[in-house]
DNA sequence: ATCGTTGGTTCGTCCATTGAACTTACGGCG
DNA sequence: CGCCGTAAGTTCAATGGACGAACCAACGAT
């Protein structure tokens, strides 16, 4: 991002977090990921951003740690994006300012739920758990699709992500159809 | 910020809290706001951001309810910027965002520690006071300065902020000297 | 040989950021 | 009274990044 000329964003660690992560798309890229999205085109069409800056905006993640590129087949060569642990430890911001969002903006319904995928139990307002009290990693979180939702979305990475799903795990975008489908 | 052209980043409560807190030094603003700053001058100077955006982005986040702008004095007008309920609740988002920066950049010591006011305990990593185990409100989070930080930056309001500092308490930033001057 | 898919790069246009200069409203000083 | 200083902006030229369309490359399928 580079406030000022490069770092003139004095000694701050939220300053230097939003080095990172404060360009525009970026905390969408991570959000993806979190969600379980692993490839260019999936990010690409489910967030509608321009071909070069999704490339560079990967690009940036990858040298700052969040995420991790691996080959996943060779012929043709294919890679897959990955959440390393320094990516993962970026659930509580994408979890806060989530539901940032959704209080602010109540006049509509919820979008989605997370839940400990433990208990089932819906996470409280700072993250946790209400049974066991702690905070749930983002491994251990299941989201499931609140009653705002669109039903119908366009592109098949989002129809993957109607059901419920466990985040980190891979979103399967290949079959652009329902999870059962009736036709 | 507007994703796309406006509002194309799908239905999102993170996209939509972007849209409003998404863009370059909003979050800063934030930041120094939940830290006691409420004069432009005082953000324009620990900031260094150009005045033009500083009056935009303060603008932009009164209209989204996060700020409020209130007379203080009449004669000359002077308007001071507190922050609101709504702005009060991005604590957690500000918090979160600056323990990964801290976690991320583990190279340096940490710059400033956040404690519960009540009881003088540092906030345990998601915000929760380790003693009652609840996550601190910001109006209850002293801070204090950390091994890190430079004792002596160049502009006042961040000399005013090199004490412990109750969050939300007006920076005094009047005086360029140290709370207990020496000389 | 051609088409389609995946994962990019290149390029022209356009908008936002930047930093400097200018403006307004007032208080204080001599 | 005229001049300076401060707080809080607005205006403006130059620049940099985002946008979107087009192009490129490697490979599988037909």
């Amino acid at each position: 991002m580079a406030l000022g000329k490069d770092y003139a964003a004095q000694e701050c660690s939220i300053a230097r977090a939003l080095e990172v992560v404060g360009e525009r798309w970026t905390l969408l890229v991570v959000r993806d990921a979190l969600y379980g999205v692993r490839r260019y085109n999936d990010f690409l069409v489910r967030l509608g951003i321009p071909r070069a800056v999704l490339a560079a905006r990967l690009q940036t993640l990858i040298s700052a740690g969040v995420l991790e590129k691996r080959r996943y087949q060779d012929s043709p060569p294919r890679d897959e994006y990955l959440v390393t642990a320094r990516g993962r430890s970026l659930w509580p911001v994408v979890r806060a300012l989530g539901a940032w969002g959704n209080d602010t903006f109540d006049d509509t319904l919820p979008l989605r739920t997370f839940h400990h995928a433990a208990c089932g139990a819906e996470l409280g307002a700072h993250g946790e758990c209400p049974g066991c009290g702690a905070f749930v990693p983002v491994e251990d979180v299941e989201m499931r699709p609140g009653p705002g939702l669109d039903q119908d979305p366009a592109d098949p990475v989002s129809r993957a992500l109607l059901g419920p799903h466990r985040l980190l795990e891979p979103v399967d975008a290949g079959t652009g159809a329902l999870p059962a489908p009736a036709g």
